[in-house]
DNA sequence: TGTACATCAGTGAACGCGCGTTCACTGATGTAC
DNA sequence: TGTACATCAGTGAACGCGCGTTCACTGATGTAC
């Protein structure tokens, strides 16, 4: 059953993808190999063929989704990304959403390496905001920190309330209102 | 071993107290029910003398956590709230800190009734905040959601750095600062 | 008030189950000649 | 290029372990007379 060089490495990745789409909906805990190897179609003995643990797969799994989304948000401007970020579609779509606002609770308990991989995804993210500001956006990290932790804040409250509460789409509107109006002025592309 | 009716209404309480805490600090699947009784001082038998499941404990302990915070808060004014919950005491107190910013992304993936509890607790501490402001307060609740969203994800998110790193306290810092310095004016006590 | 009996909070062994991990095995791939 | 052998990705059974939950039992408390 041997399987060539570049295909077990595509099996890899796609095992990664796999859990990274799986720990942000179910949480670290919620979903386990068997499950997760099952998921991306394969039997779970291969697992550490590829991995020394699966504390090791949590920590590239949410690098992975990490740098994911920056890619898949680099053509917006600040305004669509927080526009998209703080939205229902966003908070009703864990697996394919934010790992920060999916797993940052669950990051807070984990090892110093998943920790460091999430400290890293907020730098990267803070880096890509300022960014998007453009030239005129030096000096705007602090909007930046504060903007963020208010989305994370909102989408996190907002999942935590049942599905049909009020509550839930109350909170993430007046948070997307108050972001967006409180955007510094950028250059849109 | 039979024990007074008191006696057991009192260690149920207990109970509930030792899990609240051990459900903050570790998480609702980081605490077994036998380490949890084992805590509270008792062995892990007599557990469904009190309670039907563990998820029933779940959300007993989140209800029972969320309204001691609220009378521990009731003499803060609402900059004084604030200030004490994006701090570096409350990051790193998560089993006396508060229930939302210690459980809300495992919230997000439990039942309706914990999440329902965890909305009235939203719902609670909103109540509570535009209290504070007063008479003058009133149409405040917006704001409030805004402010509340801001301080959750700021500790939430310094939580989920490592604990050297400098991110952790820079953003506390930074958005301690932006919420204190954006206060609706309020009648002091 | 005193006695006999029922109740039930708490104990500790046991249950089935799913978890992360290990292992002997398979057979196509990769390599040495 | 062809052949013989080593490698190793993937398989599926098995491991020990801890989990939530159940249960027979204990003995002090609560209650009926």
């Amino acid at each position: 059953m041997r399987v060539t060089k570049a295909q077990a490495q595509a099996n890899r990745e796609h095992i990664v993808e796999t859990a990274s789409v799986l720990f942000r909906e179910r949480g670290f805990d919620g979903i386990g190999v068997a499950d997760l190897m099952a998921a991306a179609g394969f039997t779970h003995g291969g697992f550490y063929k590829h991995f020394g643990s699966k504390a090791d797969l949590m920590a590239e799994a949410a690098a992975d989704s990490l740098s994911r989304s920056l890619t898949s948000a680099s053509n917006l401007d600040v305004a669509g990304f927080f526009a998209m970020y703080v939205s229902r579609e966003h908070r009703d779509a864990r697996g394919n959403g934010c790992t920060m606002a999916a797993l940052c609770g669950d990051a807070a308990r984990q090892s110093d390496e998943v920790k460091t991989t999430f400290a890293n995804g907020v730098e990267g993210t803070l880096a890509a905001l300022e960014q998007k500001l453009g030239p005129t956006g030096e000096g705007d990290r602090a909007a930046m920190i504060n903007l963020f932790a208010h989305a994370v804040g909102a989408v996190m409250l907002s999942r935590a309330c049942p599905d049909d509460a009020p509550l839930a789409d109350e909170i993430l509107q007046i948070c997307r209102d108050r972001i967006l109006a409180s955007l510094p002025a950028s250059e849109p592309v």
